[in-house]
DNA sequence: ATATTTTTTTAGGGATGTCTAAAAGGGTTG
DNA sequence: CAACCCTTTTAGACATCCCTAAAAAAATAT
């Protein structure tokens, strides 16, 4: 497998594409910052090698084999981005773009050793589950809650973000929140539905869209 | 700069090309296991781009801007290759492959953070000197060992010799064993301490007297 | 249902990095 | 110095992966 063939098909998984539900040439592209063009090129490649599903003008989903390998890709990530946070104190928002060229790299003994040596996670540092070795998900021991859709009076711990740009990502990191953090919501201002937390020991005030972007698992 | 580059500078600086010693062609072929006209191709690209000083039909050799981007190269293989052996349990012929790839990993703050987690170690696990980030080694002698110290599964290039006769020069030559060549040891025979090696593309037997007498710089 | 717009594919080309085959250069030896 | 041989370069080609421009198909609007 090329690294280029593994970002299409790290893209498509992400796209949806897992479900026998067929992604846009468009959507594609879009998502990688090329030509649809590009994407047809390489969506009959990737037919070829039994990869995708892919007919001429609808789109493409992946096969089994397809998403076994976008497991496998999307489970290197994510422990090289548990490392990074964790072993090389990286903060969540440089850790993406080193990810991104670690996860290329070859060698089953090397993920696995790796995923040893981190305790064996089941969540990457922005809380999405890291699949085991077999192409599993661990399952999600409790409900992870948008903070937006929560009550005034939760307390619960910061579990993982919906948007993971780097703008944002930057935002939490200047405010002190980040996975493992307990929040407590203390009260909600009805005019703009911005609330008001507590984050370890300080408090502060976050507007609704912040807070509908952070996940929150109940204590 | 891409991979391909990446690995002729580092190529070119194990062949002893640092010294505005030009190293030939065919000794850069043979070492990549590539065709001379390759070589040819790459020789001229890296000499527009300053890192070498080329010129037709006279070999390469690094320029100071290549030397540095060598140095680089070699800093993140040896640093890599100490994080596998002392963190991820590889034992030290598992670690050459993977710390192959993960050398062209790209971010200063990676390597940085990486030396600070290890320590600041001087040597990797093969006793070879890492570069600091200045691109300063910490012994400056490149490791040059007698063939007759070094263990079955080496590879290795050529780099001298000790006895220079002109008899024992004769014997190299009729063998094919010449500075730059690369050296592969295959086998020992317990009983009278002789080499089972691969030189080239050929097999040779040589005896104990022979193999002491040879320099081989690891690769 | 036909016209228009959007999406997707095809056709053809460029950059990188590889190869083979043939030509050119340089060194050795009679 | 001339013939030979080995090294190196050139020429031309191929694979990958990307692009632009134009054609074809599908979706949408009138």
């Amino acid at each position: 497998m090329t690294r280029s063939e593994e970002n299409y098909i790290k893209t498509i998984f992400h796209l949806g594409g897992n479900k026998s539900v067929p992604v846009t040439t468009n959507a594609i592209a879009e998502q990688m910052e090329t030509k649809p063009s590009s994407v047809t090129d390489m969506a009959r490649k990737l037919g070829d090698k039994g990869l995708v599903h892919y007919k001429k003008y609808q789109g493409v989903f992946l096969s089994e084999k397809g998403i076994k390998t976008a497991l496998g890709i999307i489970r290197k990530h994510r422990l090289w981005e548990t490392f990074l946070v964790q072993k090389l104190d990286f903060s969540w928002d440089e850790v993406h773009e080193v990810a991104e060229q670690l996860e290329h790299i070859k060698s089953e003994k090397l993920i696995d050793e790796l995923d040893a040596f981190l305790g064996f996670p089941k969540y990457d540092p922005h809380g999405d589950p890291i699949p085991t070795r077999d192409g599993e998900f661990h399952e999600q021991e409790k409900e992870k809650k948008l903070l937006s859709d929560l009550p005034v009076g939760i307390k619960g711990i910061c579990a993982g973000v919906k948007d993971s740009s780097a703008s944002f990502l930057q935002y939490l990191d200047k405010h002190g929140i980040a996975i493992g953090q307990s929040i407590h919501i203390l009260g909600k201002e009805e005019f703009d539905n911005s609330l008001y937390l507590r984050i370890g020991e300080r408090e502060h005030t976050v507007s609704h869209l912040i807070a509908d972007n952070i996940y929150l698992i109940r204590e």
